[in-house]
DNA sequence: AAAGCACAGTTATAACTTCTAACGAACACG
DNA sequence: CGTGTTCGTTAGAAGTTATAACTGTGCTTT
């Protein structure tokens, strides 16, 4: 995952116990969410005492964001591999929902919330290029077709975030839409909205996605 | 808005002070998210000494939930104001995103990234009942057609969320696409993940809006 | 292999936070 | 005009992040 050649033994130790930090912070995140994430109560969990953890972190702002680009790359990686493994886009779609509900929160440290002063670090939005690549990619397969839109000249000028692939307007609008919708039923599920309503999500998330494949026009 | 009969002085007094709290702490989360909201910074800014805020809120969570309902209110009252002016199910969608980018934060508080142990206070579902009625209002001006689906037949039997109102399950899929399409769209925009890729986010709303008002069979 | 040094982990400390407790003073009410 | 409720204060407990200084352990280098 990270560095590829732990080459001294002391370099070794450090990846593992910065690994071992972070497994313990995924639990804390999962069960109480980012902001009740304690160093201190990681380094107690680990049977250490506070400022230790200060040689693997520079501080909580650090762990945060790294836990962010391994969340950023989990979903790269997961997106990669069901594409490899011959999905279309309702794979995808699958594999999208999966990874969300696998851990919500990591979900949330993509999609959530934003903190106002935040901005994410350069690599992630290499990531992020990565996954829309991937999408990008199995929407090429549908048959692109409709009247072009306001939309649709907009984003023949503004397909920087395409990254060079070569997919046509109504592609990137088919993309976007995929995006958009299906981030809109899940992390309204994730959060709980739907619980209250006796809805079951998984039709709502399944409607959504048949929306999407059998477009119109 | 709240107890509509302040009769005595102290309770005049009481209700103005606990609005300026409330004010203040906007300010601090539109400034920097909710995790930063310090119940000292808000008493120094009032010039005032820290504990006195406990006499008017029990806790740094019961002024969030208090927060909470208020933007839950907010929301409820700018969409039945926006349909008694005659609003249709696209000027409904205006308004919401208007509410949404007058502060980002006060959208998140509702519909961002949960607490896992937090429950919502049952006066907040109620008001969360009337923002979907007002929706299923405007929503039944729209021909509702097309086949059944298996999400309807569920919609069916699952209608309790939309309070005994009378529309056909079309009707109330409808609504719920309207709600997680256009929340896709603004929560990606406020969360900022579009202005890195270069597109207009009003433009994505709007073709997700014309889509579903020219929605197919 | 032995000497030296780099680094892990420790305690102590500072500056924060929420929140409780006890005290003084001001203001409303009978 | 007293009497009391309530407000705001200061003091303090328990928690947090983060820094500084100190002590070993053990890697690394000669």
């Amino acid at each position: 995952m990270g560095e590829p050649d732990p080459k001294t033994p002391r370099e070794r130790y450090r990846a593992q116990v910065r690994a071992e930090i972070k497994e313990h912070a995924w639990e804390q995140i999962a069960a109480a969410g980012v902001p009740a994430l304690s160093l201190n109560a990681v380094a107690k969990q680990m049977g250490v005492s506070g400022p230790a953890l200060y040689r693997y972190f520079a501080g909580r702002d650090e762990l945060i964001t790294e836990l962010i680009r391994d969340a950023y790359q989990s979903l790269a990686d997961t997106f990669r591999a069901a594409f490899a493994a011959g999905a279309d886009v309702g794979g995808l779609a699958h594999a999208l929902r999966e990874w969300a509900l696998e851990d919500p929160q990591r979900y949330f440290l993509i999609y959530g919330t934003p903190v106002p002063g935040y901005h994410a670090p350069e690599d992630t939005v290499r990531v992020s290029d990565q996954i829309m690549t991937t999408l990008l990619d199995a929407c090429a397969a549908l048959t692109p077709d409709g009247p072009a839109t306001p939309l649709d000249a907009h984003l023949e000028e503004h397909r920087d975030w395409a990254d060079g692939h070569p997919a046509p307007p109504a592609t990137l609008h088919r993309a976007l839409a995929f995006w958009t919708r299906l981030h809109g039923v899940l992390s309204l599920e994730l959060a709980g909205h739907f619980s209250g309503m006796g809805i079951d999500p998984a039709l709502l998330f399944a409607a959504e996605l048949d929306d999407l494949l059998t477009q119109r026009a």
